[in-house]
DNA sequence: AGGCTAGTGACAGCGACTGACACTTCACAA
DNA sequence: TTGTGAAGTGTCAGTCGCTGTCACTAGCCT
């Protein structure tokens, strides 16, 4: 009896490996919960460590920095968006790929995300990054780097060198570029549900075409 | 004899006004020195204002923070940029005209801001920005609001309201996502010239249309 | 049982930034 | 020309994000 399947409600590795898990969780929930109730600027780090009854030095072991924190659950939707691209089949063109891809992305984020936070919390985490600017300077160049791993994936499917073919690159800045829009103008609006979103972001896909006519008369 | 017409050589305003200019000019041109010599991170306000002979407090009275000094070239050329698109030819569709305007742009760079600073050391600028991940956050930040600023005169041009019609936003938004793409490239390339960077932007606007392609085969 | 080491707390220190206040120096009017 | 107000600056003290160091405690493994 050296080893057992892990049981259903017992997590992961031993003693020690949970104790960890759980402080790294309980400084995720207390920072976003500060964040969301007095602003990220305005939250610190002292603030957040005193919830959770740990030291300021224990805080920096876990994350880089204060922003790192904000991001942890944007990290997990990134990744479902990639999934959801990975899933598309060989036949669709690289736009509509990706197009299918966000929306399937917003119609699953839910389950995707659910056992960490609810929904709800990480929609108006996404309202704080875009309305905090030093947040907002973070995420942009999270999402340039968000942008190489998708143009190489697209690269991928279409069987080309992301270096020697500059398409894989200019499709995914143009499509990223409406993404941002779309996030930007939701974060600014009244209706903060993922319903929303979804719907911007499918009226403002629509309107690559259109806009990059020659003539909009 | 109260007043007399200003010299050739003697800046406007006051006394006082001059010295106001001067100090900043010094501190400018002396962060852009270290910065570039030694790296953005490596460089403390203190050594900035040590080279000036100014406290540090001074620094905070002319820049907000360390990094705006590092945007004040950029400023000027974003500036010329949207000088460039206001004088396009209101027959020229949106993006024919953004297309022009920066291609335009680049070959009158260095008229605009040479009596400032080098065109050179702007590039150089340019390139530190690119590879600093503090400045580029802030970059990226700061293009999100350029991008609205252009939107609204986009929409100006075809006299639309910005807020009505999506496609202002979606097509500059494209425009500015390869933008970013050349930007990223060529301060990852080792041509630092300007004509490099203007024979990017040219190849891969040209690229837009075929990306954009549902099918790329 | 006892040594090993991962994880933590306490502390000291750096650098960006801010507020308060006193002092110098220019501007402008009497 | 001089006096007065305000603009610009230096000094100082303090906050906050973040890092290095070191000693200590508690799980782990033999």
């Amino acid at each position: 009896m050296t080893e057992h399947r892990p049981g259903p409600a017992v997590p992961a590795g031993g003693l020690r490996e949970r104790k960890k898990q759980r402080t790294r969780d309980a400084l995720l929930r207390a920072a976003l919960l500060l964040f969301l109730s007095q602003g990220y600027d305005k939250t610190t780090v002292d603030e957040i460590t005193d919830v959770v009854q740990v030291s300021q030095r224990t805080f920096f072991r876990y994350f880089a920095n204060k922003e790192e924190v904000a991001f942890a659950v944007q990290d997990l939707v990134e990744s479902h968006f990639v999934a959801a691209l990975r899933a598309r089949p060989a036949s669709e063109g690289p736009l509509t790929a990706m197009r299918n891809a966000v929306l399937v992305a917003w119609d699953t984020v839910d389950e995707a995300i659910s056992d960490v936070v609810p929904v709800d919390l990480y929609m108006r985490g996404y309202q704080l990054i875009e309305s905090t600017p030093a947040l907002l300077a973070v995420h942009l160049r999270r999402s340039t780097e968000l942008e190489e791993r998708i143009a190489r994936l697209v690269a991928d499917r279409e069987g080309l060198d992301v270096d020697a073919d500059p398409r894989p690159r200019v499709a995914v800045a143009a499509f990223s570029g409406v993404m941002r829009v779309t996030g930007r103008l939701w974060g600014q609006g009244q209706d903060t549900s993922v319903a929303a979103i979804r719907r911007m972001t499918e009226a403002y896909l629509d309107q690559i075409g259109p806009a990059l006519a020659a003539d909009w008369r």
